[in-house]
Order: C-alpha cells, then sequence, then structure tokens
RNA sequence: GGAGGGGUGGCCGAGUGGUUGAAGGCGCACGCUUGGAAAGCGUGUUUACAGCAAUGUGACGAGGGUUCGAAUCCCUCUCCCUCCUCCA
C-alpha cells in the first residue's frame, strides 16, 4: 500500500509511474476522495470538540442537582449530525482504501523502464551451456523412465499440475528441500520456521495477493475464509505483522520450506509438460525484515544467497532486472533467476527476489522504532529456491546417454551418498 | 461440539456511565547523587488523523447499539484460557 500523503504531495508522479505498471486506478480520483474526506473529518471533529465541552457542563449541572435539558436537547441534534458525517467519512474511506489497495507500489529508480519482458534487462550471466555428445531427452521422459516421477497418477488422484514424486524422485525433492534449507540455517543466519499452508484474508491482504489476485488462489469454503498459501512469502512475512520490531535486531532473516498452491488461471495451455506449471509445488523461501535505510543492500545479499545455491548445483543461470511493467504488483524491485534447461531450449525461472520497501509492511503494520519513531520496516523476499524448475533443470544437465541421472554433488549425502539414478532401479 | 472465564499502554495491573488517554507497579530514557556503579531522588515515557502551530478529534480485541456523554450498559463477531467431549 501506498502513503497517501505523498500521493496527496504529487499525484502526476504517482500517476505516471503506476500506470507504467499497468494500474487501473484512478490517482485523480483518489486524491478527491482523499480530500473529501478530510474536509468532513475538520468537520464532524468540531462538531465533537462542542459537543465534549457541552456534555462536560451537563454532568457538572447533574451533579449540582440543576437542570440541564435544554442542553442535553441540543446536543442530542448536534449527535444526529454527528453520527450523519461519520456514516458519510466511513463509507468515502472505504472506498478510498478499495483504491489504494489496488494500487501496485512504485519502482525503484533502478528499474528498467519497459512493458514487456523484453524489456528486462540482463544483469549477469554465471556458468555455460553443458557440451555433450548424445541427444538429451526431456526430463518427463527421462523422470518416467527413471521411475522418479508420475504425472498420470497426480492426474488421476487431482489433476494435472499435481505430480507424483516418487521412489528416489521423492527422495531428490526432499533432498533438494533439506539443502536448501540447510544453506539458509547454517551457513547464512535464517531462522527456520514451519509455517502454516492455509491463512486468513488479512495476512493474503498484508503480501498484496488481495484484494486484487483472488482468482489466483485456492480458497476454502467461505466460511472459513482461508486460502491456501501460493508461496511462504504469505505466512511468513505476517508473522510480524502488527508488531514493531526492534530496529538493533534488524534484519530479522527467516526461511521456510512450504508446499505452494497456486490456480494459474489464466495460463492454461503454457508450459503444461511435466513440472514447468504446477498447481502444487514445493519452495524453500527467504524473508528479510530489514531496517528501512539498508533494504537496498540487503536486497543484493539476498540474490547472493540464491544465486550461490544454482552455483554449487553446477546450474548456468542469469539474473534479470525486471523492467517496470514485468514487475510484480508489491515489489518496488525485483531479479528473476533463470536457470538454462538445454532439452527445453529455454531459461527457466526458478526464483524473483524482491525488495518491497514499506509496501507491504503498511498492509500488515510491520514497524520498527527508529530515533524514538514508529516507522514501517521494510520487507523481502526470494525464493531459494522453487524446486520444480530446477529439477527440470538438473534432468537437462545431468542425464548421461544410458538414460541415468547423475546426482548433483551437494546433494549425494542427502541422498544417502548416492551418486545416479539408474534405469534399473 | 458443550460449559465457564477473560482480552485495558512495551509488560504487569486498577478502573462498572461524567476533567480517565487511562491509578499503581515494572521496564525504558534523561538528570541529580557517586571515584565508578548499584540503591535513592526527580523528570519524562501509547498511537492514528487534521493543522505551520496552539490545539482538536479518534482509539481500552473488532463491529454495531443505548445515551447529552461509554474502557464502563446491551447485541454480534473474534482471539486466548480452564473443564468436558472428540481426534492425529
Amino acid at each position: 500500500m501506498l502513503d497517501i500523503r505523498l500521493i496527496r504531495e504529487n499525484p502526476d508522479f504517482f500517476a505516471t509511474e503506476t500506470a507504467k505498471r499497468n494500474s487501473a486506478v484512478d490517482i485523480n480520483q483518489v486524491v478527491q476522495l482523499d480530500a473529501q474526506r478530510r474536509q468532513k473529518v475538520v468537520e464532524v471533529d468540531a462538531l465533537k470538540a462542542q459537543r465534549n465541552e457541552a456534555s462536560k457542563k451537563i454532568g457538572q449541572l447533574k451533579k449540582a442537582g440543576e437542570d440541564a435539558e435544554s442542553a442535553v436537547l441540543e446536543m442530542r441534534q448536534v449527535g444526529e449530525k454527528i453520527a450523519e458525517l461519520d456514516g458519510e467519512i466511513r463509507q468515502i474511506a472505504q472506498e478510498l482504501e478499495e483504491l489504494i489497495l489496488h494500487i501496485p507500489n512504485v519502482a525503484h529508480e533502478s528499474v528498467p523502464e519497459g512493458q514487456n519482458p523484453e524489456d528486462n534487462v540482463v544483469e549477469r550471466t554465471w556458468g555455460a551451456p553443458v557440451e555433450r555428445d548424445f541427444e538429451a531427452i526431456d526430463h518427463k521422459t527421462l523422470g518416467e523412465n527413471l521411475n522418479i516421477f508420475d504425472f498420470e497418477r497426480g492426474a488421476k488422484i487431482s489433476g494435472s499440475g499435481f505430480p507424483v514424486y516418487r521412489g528416489l524422485g521423492a527422495r531428490l525433492e526432499r533432498a533438494l528441500i533439506q539443502w536448501f534449507l540447510d544453506c539458509h540455517t547454517q551457513k547464512w543466519g535464517f531462522e527456520e520456521v514451519i509455517p502454516p499452508y492455509l491463512v486468513n484474508r488479512k495476512s493474503m491482504t498484508g503480501t498484496g495477493q488481495l484484494p486484487k489476485f483472488a482468482e489466483d488462489m485456492y480458497a476454502c469454503d467461505k466460511d472459513d475464509d482461508l486460502f491456501l498459501i501460493p508461496t511462504a512469502e504469505v505466512p511468513v512475512t505476517n508473522f510480524f505483522a502488527d508488531e514493531i520490531l526492534d530496529a538493533k535486531s534488524l534484519p530479522q532473516k527467516l526461511c521456510a520450506y512450504s508446499a505452494c498452491f497456486r490456480r494459474e488461471a489464466g495460463s492454461y495451455g503454457k508450459d503444461t509438460r511435466g513440472l514447468l506449471r504446477l498447481h502444487q509445488f514445493n519452495k524453500v523461501e527467504m524473508v528479510y525484515f530489514s531496517h528501512p535505510e539498508k533494504s537496498w543492500e540487503d536486497h543484493e545479499e539476498l540474490v547472493g544467497f540464491a544465486e550461490q545455491l544454482l552455483q554449487d548445483l553446477g546450474l548456468h543461470y542469469r539474473v534479470l532486472n525486471l523492467c517496470k511493467g514485468d514487475l510484480g504488483f508489491s515489489a518496488a524491485k525485483c531479479y528473476d533467476l533463470e536457470v538454462w534447461a538445454p532439452v527445453e531450449n529455454n531459461w527457466l525461472e526458478v526464483s524473483s527476489v524482491s525488495n518491497f520497501v514499506d509496501f507491504q509492511a503498511r498492509r500488515a503494520r510491520i514497524r520498527t522504532r527508529i530515533d524514538g519513531k514508529n516507522t514501517f520496516a521494510h520487507t523481502l523476499n526470494g525464493s531459494g529456491l522453487a524446486t520444480p524448475r530446477v529439477m527440470v533443470a538438473i534432468c537437462d544437465n545431468y542425464q548421461q546417454a544410458d538414460g541415468s541421472l547423475v546426482i548433483p554433488e551437494v546433494l549425494r549425502p542427502y541422498m544417502g551418498g548416492l551418486d545416479v539414478i539408474r534405469p534399473d532401479k
């Protein structure tokens, strides 16, 4: 959520910047509603001041046993006027809030201009494509041959987009998750949390999934008003909602494994093969609660952690600085990490590392006290990492001519020392 | 699911219709005291909105109602605790 005071001071800037991010919200209307609301507040505050004073006098009169009837009658009328104005203010405020909740964040100055994915800027590339002398097969075929994925049974149980990992595939998936978590907690100082997978409406609004993106989420029965999390970002960022964090404790670094659930409405038929786009997948998420003056440094550090994972896996990847038009709703800046999948002949997004500055913090009321003043903290997060496309990249890069799959070295301790998965197993 | 109890400031805790934004305590900050510290003493210490400011208004889990006036009375919801029931 943007600061209404800033919008009020510089409406043109916000109109231009939010338009670049495909916002449909009319900033003019926002400014007008805000002015209306404030004008009525001033009006009603004056009436309330009058009433408070009169009430005090009435109390004194009654205590002294004197007649206060005329003042009571007069105040009854003032009370009615106050109720009327309060109602109008509430309605305007609601309308205003609804609009503001739909306005995207404003991008940082280092974010490239642009509307399309082609306008994203490649910041750097690491590694190089594998070289080999045989025709590699796609991960779906490879995985089914090796009996490590079962897409048909997943579809039977739940539908397409719900894969089953089986046997050594299940173990490999678990190895990835555990190795990710161990890096975060043992090497980089994150505290691990295991959050709820169902969250309430307030939490979904706090991180910016609601109200705008309701159709992207699985929702439970209306009576419960609970939503399946699309990412651990939601429960973990809301961990400190409504709290005031000690500035000395920042950045607070939390990480979490969770299953993630996404309806992927509107992307039917896109990347449907195998593990490329799923309704349920596994991800380890990193979340930072940062000092407002340090969040940009922290953002670079965070993307570094995600990159380190890919480097340790020996996977060729690139880092994109997303342009304004491609940036997620809540982010002020976002790096996407894309891993090279040679069989797909494509770059696959495996991580998004975002700085939301105070956008989520204002919605979720996550604050910190700086020089005696309460200020919104900055929130950041990054995938570290989402497993499915990493698994695709491993399949694409680590398969051998005989149809076996070599286990990346860092994962072998988590596989009981196993170094290769063979078709006969 | 049934019965009961409770949500007040950073924390504990008083307060059942009228200068109570809130006693008292703890904690914290600053000052005095000290060679230094502790103790002691003094002062200060919630937050949002409007305003250049003085100041005004709102907020005692949330929302609604009664009243000239609500932390205090009524209704709905929510969360926590205890007991019973049920269950991995």
